[in-house]
DNA sequence: CTATTTTTAAGATTAAATAGAAAAATTTTT
DNA sequence: AAAAATTTTTCTATTTAATCTTAAAAATAG
């Protein structure tokens, strides 16, 4: 177990922070996509969530079915407590990181 | 080719322009050690060190040897601009992520 | 030549991407 | 109403890219 958590993996939990109560699958990639102006793959989506699972930052339940168009039913997810935490120390560390190089990075001629 | 960057390499990126003038291997490595927490390997960095420069985030030469120990001189590192360009682009999306998630994010019980 | 400091290379493991199959629900057709 | 087609979505398998581990090689000083 090493617990380190990718970039794609983190831009999941956050947009899965940011959508809510209406955080499934096509959702994510939908927020994903335009947000960060990226195209994914719903695959790639789906085994990166089956991995934040398996490492505890997510969790997720099955919704009732919907009356509107066809469709299967959606899975919801949520970011776990251990998952905000390791949100919470990955940004601590970032931000730390661009006041010390304010300077160094700005992009000015 | 496709321009993404992980985890470990925004991390390098960063720490390699907080230190500014002395950025080379051994100091990035105990850099990242302390201030992440985290022990890493200087295989692992100079690995991705070389990915870096092949993408273009990241130019280096070699210094002069300096009169101390014995030793192999260092090669310095610095951020190009296209790497600056791209560690912004990543930071303003966390950042409006964060803004839309502050209170999902909360630790509050 | 030996000890030190650092870089570099090779191989293994884990994360992420691609491509597409399988499910579950609704709608249309017979 | 049963069957077939359609829609929306989840899930699986495989390949490619990122990251880690281990260890060898190079350069410098004594």
């Amino acid at each position: 177990m090493k617990g380190f958590i990718g970039e794609f993996e983190e831009l999941v939990l956050l947009t899965i922070a940011s959508l809510a109560e209406d955080a499934y699958g096509v959702a994510i990639k939908e927020s994903i996509e335009k947000r960060a102006d990226r195209s994914i793959s719903i695959g790639a989506l789906h085994s990166t969530i089956t991995r934040l699972e398996e490492k505890g930052y997510l969790k997720s339940w099955l919704g009732e079915p919907t009356q509107e168009r066809g469709g299967r039913r959606k899975r919801y997810f949520e970011v776990t407590h251990q998952g905000k935490i390791e949100l919470h120390n990955m940004k601590a560390l970032r931000d730390e990181l661009w006041k010390l190089s304010k300077a160094t990075l700005s992009l000015a001629k």
